[in-house]
DNA sequence: TATGAATGAGTGTTCATTCAT
DNA sequence: AATGAATGAACACTCATTCAT
C-alpha cells in the first residue's frame, strides 16, 4: 500500500470513530505510519482528507454492491438479497454508517463538488427500477412504488437501527446489538419490505411457503 | 429563564449543530449570555453539559409525544397519528436528530448512567403495545408484531430520510428537502407502516376508501 | 506593570530584533512572563500585537519629542535641538528605527486604520512650521522651505546612517558605529541642515562664532 | 537564463518583498520554475541564498552606477547626476532598498565574509573624492567635506524618503508616493546637497541662473 | 451567583531541509 | 542537472478548564 492509501485507510477509521472535529491529524499520521506533512501534501487540509475518506468509503460500499449478482434471482429474491446485503454491509462495516452520519452533520458540504462521489453513486439508481418493473410484470409487485423511496426505505430500516442502537438499547432497555436481536431485526425488515412491495396474492403465497417450512 | 436554562438551551443548539467535539464552550457561554465559569459551576464539564443537553432534548420530545391524545382514535388512526407526529417533530426540531446522532457517535456513553433519561423514556413503551392489541382485537392488525420493532421502524422511516437528506440528495440527484419531497415521503411512510401492520382485509378496505376519495 | 503592558514591551523588543515574520509569539510570551493565550486574549493575533507594538513605540517617541522645551530657544537653537534630539533618540532606542523599518516592509498596512497612530503624530506637524516662520521673521532662515520636507530630511540624515550602519560599515570599510564616527555624523548633519535652512548672512555669522570657539 | 540565475532572480524578489524570515523557499522554487532541491544544491541553505541574492542586488546597483559617465560634467553637474541617479535607481528598483533593509535587520551578518560584496563596492569610494577635489580646485565646493559623509547623505535623502514613505504618508497625511511629491522631493534633495557642498559664491551664481530660468 | 484573568496541553498547519533515485 | 517523497521541529492559534475575587 502506498503512503497515500495508508493515510486514507487510517483516516476512514479515525473519522468514523470520532467525527470530523474529534479526529486528530496526528493520530491519523501515526496510524498510517506516515508523516503528518504527507497528509497536507496529498490532501491539502483536514477537510480535504475528510472528503477523500468519504469518497473512498462510498466507493467501497458501491463496489461491494456492484459485486452482487441479482440477475439469476426472481424479483422477490433480488429484493431480499439487496436488503440482506445492505444490512450485512452495515453490520460488517460499522465505519460506513458512522462516516455517513458525520458527512451529514456537516450537511454533506464535503461532497458537494465531488465528481468522484457523483460518479460512484450513479449506476445504482437504475437497478432498483429494473427489479420493480420485473416484479410488476410478473404480477408479484404492486405498481406505483417509487424506486428511490423504496431504496431509501431499505436503507433506513437497517441503518437507523444500527446507528441508533446505543440510545435505542437504553430507551427500550433491551440489548439491540445481540446476535439474536440482530437476526430478529433483519427478519422484521424483510417482512416490512415484502408487505410494502408485494401484491396481496404474492404475499399470501409467500406466507404459505413460510408457514409450511 | 434562569442562567442555567439559558445555558442548556444554547448547548442544545451548539451540540446539535457541531457535535460534541465541534462545539465550543466559549460560544455556548456567549450564546447563553452567561459566564463561562457558570457552565463549570452547573455542569462540571463539557461532557456533563452534553449529558444534560441530551436529557433536556429527549424530555422535550417525550413531553410533546405525551401530549398526543390517541385515545379517541381507532387503531389505524392512532398509528397514523403517531407516525405523523414523529415525522413532524423531526422536521420541526432538526436539532433533535442531530443531537441523537451525536449521542450515538459516542455510543450513548453520556446517557449510560442517566436516571433522567431512563425515567423520561419509560412511559412510551406500553403505548404502542396497547394500540397493537386494540387493532388485533378489532381484526384490523395482524398478530405477532413486536411493538418495539414497530416503534423503531416508524422512527427509522422518517429519521433516516431526514438525517441523511444531504448525502441522499447528492446520491439521488434530487432535492430530498423540498416541500413536495417531504410530503411524498410522509405518504410513503404511512403506506409502508399500514401495509406492515394491517390485515389484508383492513388494507383492502383502507385502499377502497382512499381510491373513493 | 500589567500583563498587557509586559506583553507590549516584550513584543516591541522581539519585533524590533527579528521583524514581524521572524518574531515568535512563544518567545514574546516567555519574555513577558505571560501565557501565550493572553496575547490572543488581548491582541487577537500576531498582526494585532504588531500593530499595538508599533503604536506604543511611536507614542513613546512622540512623547519624548513633546517633552522638548523649544520655546526659550532661538530658531537655530530650536532646529539644532530637534536635530540632536532625533539623533539621540534613534541612538538610544535602536528598536524604534528597526520597528519602523518592519512597519514599512509591510507598507504600513498595520497602521492603516489606526486612530491611535494618527492621533499621536498629528501635534508634531505644526511645530516645525512655527520654528521656520520665526526664523524667517528674524532674517535667519531662508523663505520657501517646506516644513514637511525639512522634517523628513532631519530624520533621514540620522535614520539612514544608523539603520544602514551595518552594510555601510562594510561598504566603506569603516566602523560607522564607533563613538567617534557617531559624533562626526551628528556634526555633519547639523552642518547639512543649517546650510540648507539659514540665510547666507546667518550662516556666515554662525561660522564666525564657531571658528572663534 | 540558467536555473541558477532564475533562482537568484526569484530570490531577490521574494526576499525584497517579505524579508528573510517571511520568504518561502517553496515559493522561490516555484517562481524560478525550479526544483526546491536545486536551491540547496546551489546555495546550501536559505541563508546562503539570501547572501547571494544580496550580492547580486548590490552588483546590479554598482554596475548601473559604474555606467554613469561623469567625466564630461563639471563638479556640480557630476554631483547632481549622482544624486539623480541614486534617486532614480531607488525609485525604479524598489527591491534594492527593501533588500538592503533586510540585510541590515540582520546586521549585515550575511555579507560579513563576502569577498564579492567587498569587491563590488570598492571602486565607488574614490569617485566622490575626485569630484569634491575638482570642485574645490575650481572654487565651487567648500573644503573639508568628508566624501564618505557626503555619499551617505546623498543616499540618505532619497533612501529614507522612499523606504519610509508608507509610515510617512500616514504621519504627514499626505501621499508621499505621488508623481508630484516625488518630483518635489528630488528637487528638495538637490537643494540640500548643493547648499551643503557649494561655496556661497557658487551658490549665489547657481541661484541667479535658476531664478533667471 | 457571577466574573475576568490565567493556563497547559494541544490543534491544524507550515517550514527548511534531506533522502533516494 | 534534476526530481518527488519524506521528515522533524516549529508555528500561530485554540481549547477546556481553573484561580482568585
Amino acid at each position: 500500500m502506498t503512503t497515500r492509501e495508508r493515510i486514507v485507510t487510517a483516516a476512514r477509521g479515525e473519522f468514523a470513530e470520532l467525527g470530523l472535529a474529534g479526529a486528530r491529524i496526528d493520530r491519523i499520521a501515526l496510524l498510517a505510519g506516515a508523516n503528518k506533512q504527507m497528509i497536507y501534501h496529498y490532501f491539502g487540509s483536514k477537510d480535504g482528507l475528510f472528503t477523500q475518506a468519504l469518497e473512498a468509503e462510498y466507493a467501497r460500499f458501491r463496489n461491494a454492491e456492484a459485486a452482487l449478482d441479482l440477475d439469476p434471482l426472481d424479483p422477490v429474491g433480488a429484493l431480499d438479497e439487496l436488503l440482506a446485503f445492505t444490512w450485512t454491509y452495515y453490520l460488517d462495516n460499522p465505519g460506513f454508517i458512522r462516516l455517513v452520519n458525520s458527512a451529514n452533520l456537516h450537511r454533506a458540504r464535503h461532497l458537494q463538488g465531488s465528481e468522484t462521489f457523483r460518479h460512484v453513486n450513479r449506476p445504482f439508481r437504475s437497478r432498483m427500477r429494473a427489479i420493480l418493473e420485473k416484479g410488476i410484470a410478473l404480477g408479484m409487485f404492486r405498481a406505483g412504488i417509487d424506486p428511490v423511496q423504496l431504496q431509501i426505505t431499505i436503507a433506513a430500516l437497517g441503518y437507523y437501527y444500527l446507528t441508533n442502537q446505543f440510545t435505542g438499547s437504553l430507551v427500550f432497555e433491551r440489548d439491540l446489538g445481540s446476535q439474536r436481536a440482530l437476526a430478529d431485526r433483519l427478519a422484521f425488515n424483510r417482512m416490512t419490505i415484502l408487505r410494502l412491495v408485494c401484491t396481496p396474492r404474492a404475499l399470501a403465497k409467500l406466507e404459505q411457503v413460510r408457514s409450511a417450512a
